[in-house]
This record gives structure tokens, sequence and C-alpha cells, in this order.
DNA sequence: AGCACGCCGACT
DNA sequence: GTCGGCGTGCTC
């Protein structure tokens, strides 16, 4: 056999969880085209897989012996730059993720090229094909399919008539059905709506005083002639079948054309809202970070500014800083449905210049978003975590909003950290970057006592408006004075603060972060709790479907008739969720208009938008809820914030349960009190004189920060040294026991332990881990803390090659920078 | 991760 | 006799 000679070889990212990357071999046709950055189909092993290009090396002779070679080149440019994939490379080595998994992070699935059904060959049909074993027909098929696979119908149209037999191939084992890999998906061309011609909008609006939204639809049409209907849709819920309709009706007019809007264009960086005067304290934020952005220069910005204090008018006046220069921005959200009000406030500021990438978008969309970034024509990218890997390239700014909130840390895969990455971003870009926040991670806030980041404060609300005063009610004072088994629900204080709000015509947000109706259903006689069958913990009841549930797994049961342990008749449903929430308030004000927001609510398409739209728009008066309604909306009429069980989060085995706490506590009563009107927050609690729970009463981050920092301090916690999390999980506990305590002894090797001096490395566990059993998988864990970084991480790494080629029954997580430890 | 290879039990 | 269970080893 003669050794092909190949025109350069290439190394390509594969999304399988193997450190390096593979070499290829590049045959002469496409040397031309691949290029580091450009997704390529090649052989691996039996299959074929997309991968990246992330290095390529001309005029390597001789050691192109045993290379495949490299079968197609998806890609007409580079889709990932040459500094994402070292930034990429850096991040991914230090979490010990292979660069491939990591890589693929990076490049959106919705790139991804689409796949179809088809045929390849199998090695035994290559084999055949080889050795002359095929009749002339089947021949021809199958070297057709020899080192690429096609679909059934690209078959057909080269040899006509040949269907019967690629299915005789494929019983033989000659053939097999497989993906074939597509070709570059098309940006979608984008629908544009018009009015159509001679339709006078407003007056057609007017006709159509029953169906509100098409007549908003035609307003906007009248007012901002052709749209794309994807801006509409955002602008106005509900507009698809508003647009179905009056197309129906013959009003409007549906269009396509290629989705190229103009490059930024300074005259229209200006969209619909005009930008209000800056507060002193906006003004002076505002300078230093416009000073970084002129500059071009790499700094760090904390902007700590109180709930309300404007802290998006700072980020939208340092972006239109940011395009005069003719740079981009990429502006990052926690999530983007529940924190659509800044993207709704960077679309009406900059109009078309916005792309928004988020994991709710189809392929297709999301496609659309990437490649008017990749063009240059968008300026503008906002977005989850996963928006960092955006395609621009010249980055002038980057905000990260919320920037404590957990949801910026990837916890599966590739588990980055959104901070981080930014970091490595603008450094590279040279270009700022803002991190906003009223409640600063703690290692944020400290970073920049350290000078690592300089911190902006604003201290007040914008237009004079107070912060809202808080009231702290013990609940174990509360509950004493109650009779004997009555239920604590809402305390007398929250009761009277929630009765005059309503009689005013105020709003109320009553705050539970626990969904359901009751987290326990308790045996009076044996003392047992009805558990899942496939996790350790409670289930929890549902009235609305009235069933017992796992929030973890979804297990689900009918409410048991009596006892599962005992068999005795008494249970008690314990513990307080939302739904019972509900009904307790339904019950003690029934005719205040109430609706609740949890992620049982929210499953039903558009509830989310519509509960919190009823709220903005006053057609409710109280709104029960969980997490989902502790982020940054504002609601003008809310005057009351009542967080009903403050403790929960406070009660989880986690180092940052507290500053979990006392970050929820700030946002949610941050909800209360936007318009003139002082808002209240009451907080009921079993532990009012809690470090995470009494500053929030004076709003005093800086308190909370001291002692929380004190703590980590003495505990040797983040940031105060490193901390890894190891998970070991398996179906069968004896093994996970077994793997983990192996891992526990190499890390007390590697940590010097047992003798010698002292090294500051201390190795905790194996221990079961918090959720001791999750989808019937036994879960231990172990912690490795130290003061010394290089060394934990040195340990973390040698933990982690240890486990690649360890038991497959047990899976092993190795988290070098852990947020969320259950 | 996926996929092949390989070595042991219940069926045409 | 084979179909198929999943243990383990490898993929440029």
């Amino acid at each position: 056999m003669r050794s092909p000679r190949f025109a350069a070889r290439v190394e390509v990212a594969l999304p399988v969880p193997v450190e390096s990357a593979f070499s290829y071999g590049v045959p002469a046709d496409l040397a031309a085209i691949a290029e580091p950055g450009r997704r390529v189909v090649v052989p691996f092993g039996a299959r074929r897989m997309t991968g990246l290009i992330v290095e390529r090396r001309d005029g390597d002779p001789g050691s192109s012996e045993g290379l495949r070679t490299l079968l197609r080149v998806i890609d007409t440019r580079s889709v990932v730059s040459p500094e994402m994939i070292r930034i990429v490379r850096d991040a991914a080595d230090e979490v010990f993720c292979p660069i491939g998994l990591a890589l693929a992070c990076a490049t959106p699935s919705g790139t991804a090229p689409r796949t179809a059904r088809g045929f390849a060959a199998t090695p035994r049909g290559r084999e055949a094909l080889a050795r002359g074993a095929l009749r002339a027909d089947a021949r021809e098929i199958v070297s057709f399919v020899a080192d690429e696979a096609r679909t059934a119908r690209a078959i057909e149209r080269r040899l006509p008539g040949s269907g019967p037999l690629v299915r005789t191939l494929c019983r033989d084992g000659i053939l097999a059905a497989t993906s074939v890999a597509g070709r570059e998906v098309r940006p979608p061309s984008l629908r544009v709506v018009e009015l159509a011609p001679g339709v006078d909008g407003e007056t057609a609006a007017a006709r159509l005083p029953r169906a509100p939204q098409q007549a908003a639809v035609l307003r906007r049409l009248a007012s901002r002639g052709t749209l794309p209907t994807a801006e509409l849709g955002r602008a106005i819920p509900g507009a698809g079948r508003a647009l179905r309709a009056l197309a129906g009706k013959g009003l409007v007019r549906v269009g396509r054309r290629a989705t190229s809007p103009a490059r930024p264009n300074p005259a229209l960086a200006a969209g619909e809202e005009t930008a209000p005067r800056l507060t002193p304290h906006q003004e002076t934020a505002f300078g230093l970070v416009a000073a970084a952005v002129r500059a071009r220069r790499f700094e760090r910005f904390l902007l700590h500014g109180v709930t309300g204090s404007g802290k998006t008018e700072v980020y939208l006046r340092a972006a239109a800083e940011t395009l005069e220069l003719g740079r981009q921005v990429l502006v990052l959200v926690p999530e983007i449905t529940l924190t659509h009000q800044l993207v709704a406030r960077l679309h009406a500021r900059f109009g078309e210049q916005v792309a928004v990438l988020h994991s709710g978008l189809r392929p297709g969309e999301r496609l659309g978003e990437w490649q008017r970034l990749l063009s240059g024509t968008t300026p503008i990218a906002v977005g989850a975590r996963s928006a960092l890997f955006a395609p621009l390239d010249d980055l002038g700014l980057i905000v990260i909003d919320e920037e404590h909130d957990g949801a910026y840390k990837n916890e599966e895969g590739f588990r980055y950290h959104a901070r981080d990455l930014a970091t490595r971003r603008a450094a590279a870009a040279g270009c700022p970057l803002v991190l906003g926040s009223a409640t600063p991670a703690l290692e944020t806030r400290h970073a920049a006592e350290r000078g690592e980041l300089q911190r902006l404060v604003l201290p007040h609300r914008i237009g004079g408006r107070p912060l809202p005063a808080v009231e702290i009610v013990d609940l174990g004072k509360e509950r004493a004075l109650l009779p004997r088994g009555r239920k604590l629900v809402l305390s007398r204080r929250l009761q009277a603060a929630l009765r005059e709000v309503l009689a005013e015509g105020g709003q109320a947000i009553l705050f539970l972060n626990r969904r359901g109706f009751s987290t326990r259903i308790f045996c009076f006689d044996c003392g047992h709790a009805e558990r899942c069958r496939h996790c350790d913990i409670s289930l929890v009841y549902h009235a609305a479907e009235r069933c017992l549930r796992c929030h973890y797994c979804d297990y689900r049961i009918p409410p048991p008739e009596v006892c599962s342990g005992c068999g005795a008749p008494d249970t008690a449903l314990l513990g307080l969720g939302t739904e019972r929430l509900e009904e307790e308030v339904r019950r003690l004000f029934p005719e205040a208009r109430v609706a609740r927001l949890d992620r049982d609510a929210a499953r039903r398409r558009g509830e989310t938008e519509r509960v919190l739209a009823a709220l903005r728009g006053e057609r409710l008066d109280v709104l029960i809820g969980t997490q989902m309604v502790a982020k940054g909306h504002d609601f003008p009429g809310v005057r009351l914030v009542g967080v009903v069980a403050a403790d929960l989060a406070l009660q989880l085995p986690d180092f940052r349960a507290a500053e979990r706490t006392f970050q929820l506590l700030t946002q949610v009563a941050g909800r209360a009190g936007r318009r003139s009107l002082p808002g209240l927050v009451v907080v009921q609690t079993f532990a009012p004189d809690h470090y995470a729970i009494r500053p929030v009463r004076d709003h005093d981050y800086e308190a909370f920060y001291r002692e929380e920092l004190a703590h980590r301090a003495a505990l040797g916690y983040p940031p105060f040294g490193r901390l890894i999390h190891v998970l070991v999980s398996s179906a069968d506990p004896e093994a996970a026991l077994e793997a983990a305590t192996r891992l526990a002894d190499r890390a007390r090797r590697a940590a010097g332990d047992g003798g010698g001096e002292p090294t500051g490395i201390e190795v905790l566990g194996p221990a079961p881990a918090p959720l001791a059993r999750l989808r019937d998988r036994y879960r231990i864990q172990l912690l490795v803390k130290g003061s010394d970084e290089k060394r934990v991480l040195a340990i973390g790494r040698e933990l982690t090659r240890a486990t690649a080629r360890d038991d497959r029954s047990v899976r092993v997580q190795v988290d070098p920078n852990p947020l969320n430890m259950l």
C-alpha cells in the first residue's frame, strides 16, 4: 500500500473526552481551505465526526505515515477565531477539560452541519470493495459511499434504480444507515412585514378594538415602516398570531429579504429611546468606563450599585461610546427570559444593531444571529453565558450584568465561569470589562479590595427614591403566640402590611423559594416521610397535579391513602410551598387578584411573560413566586415585598449558603418601591440575627461582606485558598465508595499528608454528598482545600488523570471552582 | 463519548 | 449452532 502524500497536516479538536487534538492529513484538493477555525469532517475510528481545526502545519514530510485523511471542510471561513481557540484552550486546561469538549461549547449547536439520514460503507464493505469481491453495480454504490456517507437521494441521483440494492447491501452488512454531515446551513433570510399598499395603519388599528395585538402591530408598522417579524415579535408578545390574522385580512404583507442589515450607522444608533440624564454617581462611573473604552484599555470594573440605581443606563452609555469607536459590545445576562428587560432596553436604544443569543433559540435562528455577528453587520451581542463565544472580532466592551448570579457558571462538561472567560476575552481584545451588581460575589468584591478591579459605587436609587424599609419578623416568637397545631404561613405583621397595601391599591410580591404545596408527607405514628424511589430526598406534594413529585428526577406517585411505612392513616402535610402559600393568600384576601410564578407555572408557554406583564400593567395585586420573581425586573406599582421563609437557602450544606441568602434577599427586597411611594419589605425568618439576614434590613452589603469574609478566612475557603470538589457517583454504592477512597488516598499522598511537615493542604472525605443518591446513583464527595493554589490545582489535575481510565460504572467529576456543591 | 471486539447464556 | 448481553480498549 502506498502511503498517501499530504499537502499539510492539521490538528483537529473533536468532541470526545480525550485530552489532545488529533492529527489528520490534508489532501491536495482541500489544502487551500483547511484553515484553523473551520469545522471539518474526519474519520474517527469506525465513524465520522465533525471537529474544529485548531492548528495547521505545512511541509511536514515523513511523519504523515499512519495519518488518516481529512474528508471535508465545512466552512468557507473561520467560525472560531485563533484568539478564541487560544482562550478556550487555556481555560479548558485550567478546569481539566479536554480541548475538544470545550471547543464544542464555543461552536453553538446551531452552526453544526445539518445531518440527514444516509448510508456509508461499513469496514467490512470497504474491505470487500478493496478485495474486489463485489458485483459491478454493488461496487459502484459502495465506492460512492466509501469515504463519505451519502443520503439515499444522492445515491439515487448518481446511480438511478439502485434503491433495492442499497437495502440488500445494508442487510448484508456492506453498507450501514448513518447520518450524513450536511452542507453548511445558510442563515435564514429575514422575514419582513409591512402594511399592504393603501392601508392606513392608524385607521385600521382603530377598527380593531377587540384585537389589541393586531392593533398594536398595525400601529407599530404605521410608525416604523417595514420591520423584521422577529423584531415585531420581541416588541409585541403574540405578534406571530396577530400577523397571520392580519395577512389573512390583507392588511399586511409578509416578504423575505436577505439578512444583511447595514454596517452600524451612527444616525441609526439612536433607537426610539432617548437617553435620560445621568446622576452624578452615574456620571463618574460612566466617565471612568468610557475613558477605558476610548483608550482601548483592558481594565475591570465592578459597578456596585444598589437596586434601582441605574446600572443599566451606565452600560447603555458605555455601549454607545464603544460603537462610536467602531468597536463591538458584548452584554451577558444570567438568563435571558428572566432579564429580558435589559434586552428590551438595548433594543429600544440600539434597534437592529443587537443580536440576541440564548438557548431558547431554534438552531436556524441561532445561526442567523451568529452569522449577523460573524459578518460584522451587527455590533452588539447580548445573551446568556454561552454568548461569551459570540464571534466579535473587534470587541470594545464586555458587560456582565448581575455578575454574582450562579447561572454564569457552566455546571457540566466545560465547567467555565463566564466571569473568568470574559476576563480573558477582554484582556485579549484590549477592552474594559464591567461587572455589575447590587450584591457582588464575594470574590469579586474582594478582588476589588485587592485592586484587581476598580469599584464604582452607585449608592442611591435614581430620582431620589429611597430604598425600601425592611422589617424582620422572628418566626420563632410568632409561632409561640399561635395556638398549637395552627400552621404559620403569614405572620401578623405581613398580613397587616398586605391588607394595608391592597386597601390602598398597591401591589405586593410574596417570595418563597420552594415550589409545590407541601414539602414533606409525614407520618405522626412512625415518623416516616414519603421519599423518592430514585433519589435520597423527600417527595413534594403538588396539589394542582394531585401527586407527589421528586424535584430532582421528576419521579411521580399518587398521594398515598395511608403511610407507606407503617400503614397508619394519620399523615400530615408539612413544609410550605408556593402552592399552599397561594391557597392561603386567596383564603385571606378573596378579592385580591393573585397569580403564582414558579417553574411549574412557567411550563405553560408564554406564562412567564403574561404574568410579568400583568404585574407591570397593574392587572394583578399579589404575585407569589420563587427565584424567578427575584431577578432584575422593574415593577413600578409594587409597594410590598414579603419574604415568607428567608432561611430556606441558609440551611443548605454549602459554604456559599450565607452569601446566596444575602444576595437573594437583597435582590428580592429591591423589587419594592420603585415609584415615588416608599416600599416596604417584610422578611420572615427563624434566624433574625444571622449575619446573612440582619444586614438586609439596613441594605448594608459591606457589613455582610466583612463578616462573611472573616468566616471564609477562618475556614480557608475561597477567596483565601483554592477548593476542589470531587464527586464520585455510581449505581453501585460500594463501587462509588471504593473509587472515592482510592482517589482520596491518592490526593492525600500528593498532598504529602501523614508525615513530614504540614503542607497546609487538607483532603476531606470521602463522605456522602449532600444529595447522597440521585437518579439511582450513589454520590460520594471529596474536597481538597489549601491556600497554595498551585499545589491544590496540581492535585486536582492528578485526580482527573487518575480518573480517566477508571471503572466505567463510576463517574468522577472534578471541579476546581465549585459554586454549587449539591 | 461511541463503537468494535470479545467472550459467555437462552433461543431459532 | 447463533443472537445478543455488556466488560475493556481505542480513536490521529
